[in-house]
RNA sequence: GCCGAGGUGGCGGAAUCGGUAGACGCAGCGGAUUCAAAAUCCGCCGUUGAAAAACGUGAGGGUUCGAGUCCCUCUCUCGGCACCA
């Protein structure tokens, strides 16, 4: 047997674990009945070109944690792919003119190496790329399915153009209202697009987020805040005919019908009907309109945008009441949001407030509070208009509370038939055609005689030409007649088929059920799905920005493909069972303004910062020009903005372990995290001494490990300790799911250890049995290293097939507790008492004891406060 | 603007159910070892104070025998806002 290396030297061990573990086939994950199952899932990446932080951090979890659980019998599956299509493969094309596919793989390659580098238990044979037909086919076939079952529809929606580009942009793309590249005034435009029927599925997704226990709570709430159920009431304003010179009813939705005999006006969007007819023969009016389609859709600029409005000089008739109320275009009222429309109670309503004093437009109060915060509605606007009171100014209705007046006005709407008591969601349906090249084809054929029509199954794929041009300015597919040309399924017609792709949120709402069937060429999915994702999958980890979107799309799809029926018998609603959501890894940004409004981000790494006294950062330059750059804010490390730290360099000095051991010993996981390597070197010291600690122990000689027998007060309190530490170390993997503070405990355990004197033949069994376990402990989140030990301390066996340290119960008895001493709830001292004394003799010691009865000054105690293990506090 | 989360020493963080605030680590300081250095080991390390003690968890208020933890108001930072992924 070679003797232990006395020094650290984490590349060799590191290589050598690598290799061993690939030869044996170590991360493999083969479908066992005999073996309860624990599916990993770490979110997949976008094939950026290097890792950052963020996924070092996230994938370090997700391997802590499948490690942790074969430790602990399971079997387990950790697979890993590629979020393959996306926007940044384009812009690379552009830039660099390599077309995105040569792009993407070249990248997948170079970031499996680092992830293999970094000694994640990954199964290999699992992978997928979302770019690729044999994955994307399947999602074109579940396509035509939702299609022709009408969960797939067709209709116009909003999107930002590029009137210089010719080109659809992201919103990511819009700055202050201008194109990124062009630099144009960018306009809404409404374009035909494909949607998914989600609002189809609004209840359900809000019903069973109750059932997802194992998810965090703000995560829930987050989704049932963007689900949005309200109750309220749809209400018809019939058209008053003199102005609008037709018959006809403007509907708008409220969730505050109490307040209806106080509408003073409505509004509507600048694309609805009543305001293009408005604008026919009012110049002013259609140059407002234009105005208002200037600029990008995102909700927050619409939300933070000044409110304006235009009186469209057409009136609508109040359902109650009769009066004429003017119809005015507003901006802030969207086409897409319900009804295009919405009535304004400008003295309950704080934006309707603030429109109505802004255009003199009149206010009047229709409900009185409960409880008297105001007797009557006048500028500043108080939060307490808009609570629930009782209803006032209101004719028949006055008097009623919220939910009376609800009632009575519904009713009497329907019986006019100009309302009903309606439902809304605030979750509108998921528009999913992108007008870009570098994503999946949607399958459908336009025919001029048979309408849309989806592509049939035997000519599934359609297959995403790989050798394309990419300029940005228009969509490439739209440009190659050898791709859209085609004949009708049909008919046999000429035909051309749809150019549009999907957004890249669709390949990533099911590929974690694809995972556990990735070879199947003829089903999307397989029985194996039953055996991995029965309960759902065991644990789900990705960063907390994917909180909304991503994790609800995929609760939608699993469930869009259980009622395909393709899980057949088998119950699947909710695809994670457990999620932990990882806080951001963030870190500085730095730019440059360029011509035209654009920016130039600079990477952290090649900027120099200048700190004050106090180490602020007050100014940057960049290394390479010595020329100052612009601070940005500190955001979440992305492509976009340059800032992502490669953990390449970090590897390259001190080894996987090392980087892995820093990262998780940084924060806990839900946390955001700013990036910074001070303490590197601390992560890097810890493993040293591990290595020496059992470099020292083994070269004496190899002993079993501690069984039983009498042991010295001094080993006796620190196998307590060791104890302990196991109990701990585990319940924070298994439960907690917090590591940093496992680390620490098991780094006190070590200094514990290195402070031990005796050097007896039994000591050195119960150093054995700490080493073992310090290892084992250590493994998941240090494999490499972890393993090289054990092989020392156990030759011929291997850490990665040890079940996990347990716990032994008799270690862990102590005689006697010390307890806190509080006189008026501040500490005063301390108190030894026997474990098994009660509640009275705790009593009796503590006011026998010194320090009491120096605090109490002869007096008597007011009152004695007695927490049994923790402390006594006496009142005086 | 709306929804969600967070703010604790010079720094990252700990305190798990309302019960010893600052575990563990980094940086710093002092010492040992060394011809010297690196590496390693030992000790000190919230603020004020000679000490006793007082103060101290973003700011202000409240509940409690006792609050970093619960409640209210404010403030700053981060994430999301439907075409970044």
């Amino acid at each position: 047997m070679p003797v232990m290396q006395e020094k650290y030297q984490p590349e060799e061990i590191e290589l050598a674990a690598q290799a061993h573990w690939k030869k044996t086939g170590a991360a493999r994950a083969i479908e066992d009945l005999s073996k309860p199952k624990y599916y990993c899932l770490s979110m997949f990446p976008y094939p950026s070109g290097k890792l950052h932080m963020g996924h070092v951090r996230n994938y370090t979890i997700g391997d802590v944690l499948a490690r942790f659980h074969k430790m602990q019998g399971f079997n387990v599956m950790q697979p890993m792919g590629w979020d393959a299509f996306g926007m940044p493969a384009e812009n690379a094309a552009i830039q660099n003119n390599v077309p995105p596919a040569q792009w993407t793989y070249s990248n997948i390659e170079y970031m499996k190496g680092q992830l293999n580098r970094l000694g994640f238990a990954i199964d290999w044979e699992r992978e997928l790329a979302t770019c690729k037909p044999d994955y994307y086919r399947w999602e074109q076939w579940l396509f035509t399915r939702l299609y022709e079952k009408g969960l797939i529809y067709k209709r116009y929606g909003t999107v930002n153009w590029d009137p210089v580009d010719q080109t659809v942009l992201a919103n990511e793309q819009v700055i202050d209202g201008r194109g990124w590249r062009s630099g144009a005034l960018i306009e809404k435009r409404e374009i035909p697009m494909y949607y998914m029927k989600i609002t189809a599925y609004a209840e359900e997704l809000l019903a069973d987020l109750d059932q997802l226990g194992g998810w965090p709570e703000q995560v829930r709430l987050m989704q049932k805040n963007w689900i949005g159920k309200s109750y309220g009431c749809e209400i018809s304003f019939p058209y008053d005919a003199a102005s609008i010179g037709a018959e006809g009813q403007l509907k708008v939705f409220t969730t505050r019908p109490d307040t209806l005999m106080g509408a003073t006006y409505v509004a509507v969007a600048a694309e609805h009907p009543l305001a293009t007819q408005a604008a026919a023969n009012n110049a002013a009016l259609g140059e407002f309109i234009e105005e208002c389609k200037r600029g990008g859709v995102a909700e927050a600029d619409m939300a933070t945008m000044e409110k304006k409005g235009m009186p469209t000089g057409l009136h609508v008739v109040h359902p109650l009441n009769g009066e004429k109320l003017p119809v005015w275009v507003a901006n802030y009222v969207l086409m897409g949001y319900g009804e295009g429309a919405v009535m304004a109670v400008p003295a309950h309503d704080e934006r309707d407030f603030a429109f109505a004093t802004k255009y003199e437009l009149p206010i009047r109060m229709s409900i009185a509070s409960k409880t008297g915060a105001y007797t009557d509605v006048v500028a500043p606007w108080q939060e307490a208009y808009a609570e629930y009171g009782v209803c006032t100014n209101s004719g028949k209705y006055d008097g009623l509370d919220f939910q009376a007046a609800f009632d009575a006005i519904a009713a009497d709407l329907e019986a006019k038939g100009l309302g009903a008591k309606r439902t809304q969601f605030r979750l509108r349906d998921w528009g999913i055609s992108r007008q870009r090249y570098w994503g999946c084809p949607i399958p459908i054929i336009h025919c001029e005689s048979c309408g849309d029509v989806p592509v049939p199954d035997d000519q599934l794929p359609v297959v995403l030409p790989e050798n394309v041009t990419v300029t940005g300015a228009g969509s490439p597919l739209a440009k190659m007649p050898e791709f859209y040309e085609c004949s009708c399924p049909k008919c046999g017609q000429p035909a051309r088929r749809e150019t549009d792709t999907m957004d890249t949120f669709v390949e990533s709402s099911w590929y974690f059920l694809r995972y556990c069937c990735p070879d199947n060429d003829q089903a999307m999915v397989d029985e194996r799905v039953a055996y991995w994702c029965k309960g759902g999958i065991d644990q789900y980890i990705g960063g907390i920005e994917h909180a909304i979107l991503h994790l609800l799309y995929s609760r939608f799809w699993t469930k869009l493909m259980r009622d395909v029926g393709l899980f057949g018998d088998v119950k699947l609603d909710e695809p994670f069972a457990n999620l932990l959501t990882q806080g951001m890894v963030v870190a500085p940004t730095f730019y440059r303004d360029l011509d035209g409004g654009k920016k130039q981000w600079i990477n952290p790494a090649d900027v120099e910062l200048q700190c004050d006294e106090r180490g602020r950062p007050v100014a940057a330059t960049l290394k390479s020009d010595g020329l100052p750059v612009v601070i940005g804010g500190t955001e979440k490390m992305s492509k976009s903005k340059n800032n992502g730290v490669d953990p390449q360099a970090l590897i390259d000095q001190y080894g996987a372990d090392t980087a892995r051991l820093f990262i998780m010993f940084a924060s806990p996981p839900d946390q955001s995290l700013e990036w910074s390597d001070a303490g590197v070197e601390g992560a890097y010291r810890f493993l040293k001494r591990v290595w020496r600690l059992v470099h020292e122990h083994v070269t004496a000689g190899c002993v079993t490990a501690y069984a039983g027998g009498e042991l010295s007060a001094e080993l006796k309190t620190f196998r307590r300790q060791l104890h302990q530490t196991i109990g701990k170390v585990a319940d924070d993997f298994g439960r907690r799911k917090q590591f940093n503070t496992a680390i620490a405990a098991v780094m006190e355990l070590l200094n514990a250890y290195a402070k031990l004197s005796e050097t007896s033949e039994v000591a050195r069994t119960v150093r054995q049995e700490a080493l073992e376990a310090v290892v084992l402990m250590l493994f998941p989140i240090v494999p490499h290293v972890s393993e090289a030990a054990f092989a020392e301390l156990r030759p011929g066996q291997t850490a990665g097939n040890q079940p996990f340290p347990q716990v032994d119960a008799s270690a862990l008895v102590q005689d006697e507790i010390e307890l806190m001493l509080q006189v008026n709830g501040k500490l005063r001292g301390s108190l030894l008492v026997p474990a098994s004394a009660d509640k009275a003799a705790i009593e009796a010691a503590a006011l026998a004891s010194e320090t009491v009865q120096k605090h109490l000054e002869g007096k008597a105690p007011k009152k004695l406060v007695v927490v049994p293990g923790r402390l006594v506090n006496i009142v005086v």
